[in-house]
DNA sequence: TTAGATGCAAATGTTTTGCAGGGCT
DNA sequence: AGCCCTGCAAAACATTTGCATCTAA
């Protein structure tokens, strides 16, 4: 299983014990739409997997303070949802629909840093975009119903 | 007081009852940042208003569903934040010395509602965009420490 | 061996809700 | 008058924390 190396390296080179739950967090996030804590939980819990909700908030805490995850506020439900940290950068469209999150790989940003420097004098470290809109699938169960 | 006026019509334009907090609300968020239910309710509460903090709540989700307010996520503190709805298209710096909100007009997001639609199929219908870094003050305390 | 991880239960903080009374139209 | 709005208190949730126990290094 080539993943459980991946992520063995990324603990053990931020001085990070490799533990079971971080194994299996990493496991549930590693090509997944961001979740929620209960989601990865319940996600592990289902296949049988021995481990406390408190330690599932403190693992995503825990790799988020070290890069490895990302924490995000994707929707207006009060409820944190994590991702696993690409390297290359990602945004997000949700569908108002059905509530998918699907990544995009453009990014609309372009070099807005420099507008940000010269306009307000703000030295960018990072930014968040989500789109929101309807998916292919909604646009058409729509026009079916008309 | 001009703004009763246009408060009132936004209120009774929507089939909403003009009621003391509802104007209290709009007025408190007229013309500033965005602000937690809490900081809305202190406020107020220092300003000598008797109202309830769940009426507050209540009126923000109230006012949000109408399209008279708008709820932010920009942080990750795991509180809500609403903001008066401009028409005017606007986003947010965050910094990440201060925690300052700085508006920003211009929108780097540009023409890319064509890209979503060609390449993802997806009809987009609103953006959130929310740029983290460092704002001039924090910078300037930062080059004066060394 | 020992600092760091975990499980459990209790605490915290935010947001929601039920219900009775009050206010707007 | 009638329905919507509010206050209060309690409930519901998400998240955090204290402490004893365990475990990877």
């Amino acid at each position: 299983m080539p993943d459980q190396n991946e992520f063995e390296n990324l603990l053990t080179n931020r001085n990070l014990k490799r533990t079971k739950t971080r194994i299996l967090v990493l496991e549930v996030l590693k090509d997944s739409s961001p979740k929620t804590v209960d989601e990865i939980f319940s996600t592990l819990y289902q296949n049988h997997m021995k481990l406390s909700l408190s330690t599932v908030y403190r693992t995503c805490e825990t790799l988020t303070e070290k890069g490895i995850l990302s924490k995000v506020n994707l929707t207006d439900d009060g409820v944190a949802r994590y991702e696993y940290m690409k390297s290359e950068h990602t945004h997000h469209a949700i569908c108002l629909g059905c509530n998918k999150i699907i990544p995009i790989d453009d990014c609309p940003y372009g070099q807005f840093d420099q507008i940000m420097k010269s306009k307000y004098g703000f030295d960018v470290k990072s930014h968040h975009i989500e789109i929101y809109g309807y998916c292919q699938d909604c646009i058409r169960k729509r026009e079916e119903k008309e």
